[in-house]
DNA sequence: AGGATATACTCACTCAGTGAGTATATCCTG
DNA sequence: CAGGATATACTCACTGAGTGAGTATATCCT
């Protein structure tokens, strides 16, 4: 359990989750990203090697040099149990409720979770939906409790709830998707 | 001009204004935020005084310890004329348009606008009005470059529109705000 | 022949942000 | 009036996010 890691929100988990699916190495992954995320990562390849040295010092990777004969070496990862275990925690973990968090960290959980099938998919996008409620309740609670003459605070939670707002009717249409794509369907 | 230090968003600018009102040390500064903006910013002690650390070693700050009879000393920073440059620059720049980025910047240079007068406040929501919508054309227009096929790339892109669009809404709110205000409105 | 582009990674850095610790004084409560 | 909570004021050591420039080789194009 170690300690709730409030402030998660970390790319790492977009890199695990690629090499769930087949080893790579950084180069490979950083093309990936850029193909298939750039809308949601923007990952700079030293980012990348980055992450992948924490995540291999915390052995969730692991990595082995191969040797090319014209081209330079390269490191490819493989993903140990203990990643598959950190990666599958995170993917059935709903985001907490930041709209940030949600745009990156849920849209990722998403992206795996429709490689795995639709059913998880949906079931994802439910649960993020009464997450996502539950927060917007809370901070209409904490609305009405901020003083009249706080204009900021005021201000600054206004927008949030609108952003929460706008957040749950993207959640909807991302049910609709989900619930009527074709079963065939391609994820890049 | 350095470098338009793209990713900007640092809450420097929030202690540099409140300094460019009165001199101040850090734990008053502390106070004053989470009072005043906890909705915006959430500084902890010791991020505050890494960032008065870092303005002072940049000649934005000076700051000359004051010690006490009874209680610890402490250290209380001014604002220097470079200083004062340096954020009124940053006052009067648009807010690159980053979700993220509005919610926290924009709110806090609204702040210290109104702090100086309401004509000023409403020339920064109306800039800031201005830029928002340009970067949302701009969102729309790359939408309809991405490949239907491109599920995840659409799908975060769409997200960022609707927070765009919702953020233009709580602007408005915002110019309706200041241009209605009473004169004599109260800053905390 | 020369430059752009692709492959593959390293290094050294700044800034965001946290958590625990230190030391003293005052205030409140039983 | 002893003992603990709370306020004042700041320090230290850390993890992580994120960038930018650099290195070295090979191939492709004109």
């Amino acid at each position: 359990m170690k300690s709730a890691s409030v402030g998660s929100l970390s790319p790492e988990y977009a890199l695990l989750g690629l090499l769930a699916r087949s080893p790579a190495h950084g180069y490979e992954l950083h093309q990936k990203l850029s193909r298939d995320l750039n809308q949601v990562w923007h990952l700079s390849q030293s980012q990348i090697y980055n992450i992948l040295n924490r995540l291999e010092s915390q052995d969730y990777i692991h990595g082995s040099i191969l040797e090319q004969e014209k081209l330079p070496a390269k490191r490819s990862f493989e993903i140990t149990d203990s990643g598959k275990a950190h990666f599958e925690e995170w993917l059935f973990t709903p985001t907490h409720t930041s709209v940030r968090a949600i745009r990156v960290e849920f849209t990722t959980r998403l992206y795996f979770a429709l490689a795995v099938d639709l059913k998880l998919a949906g079931e994802i996008v439910s649960a993020q939906i009464a997450e996502t409620r539950s927060g917007l309740q809370k901070l209409l609670l904490l609305q009405s409790t901020i003083p009249e003459d706080q204009l900021f605070n005021r201000l600054g939670l206004d927008l949030r709830i609108r952003q929460l707002k706008s957040i749950l009717e993207w959640l909807d249409s991302c049910l609709g998707l989900v619930s009527t794509a074709v079963p065939g369907i391609t994820l890049r």
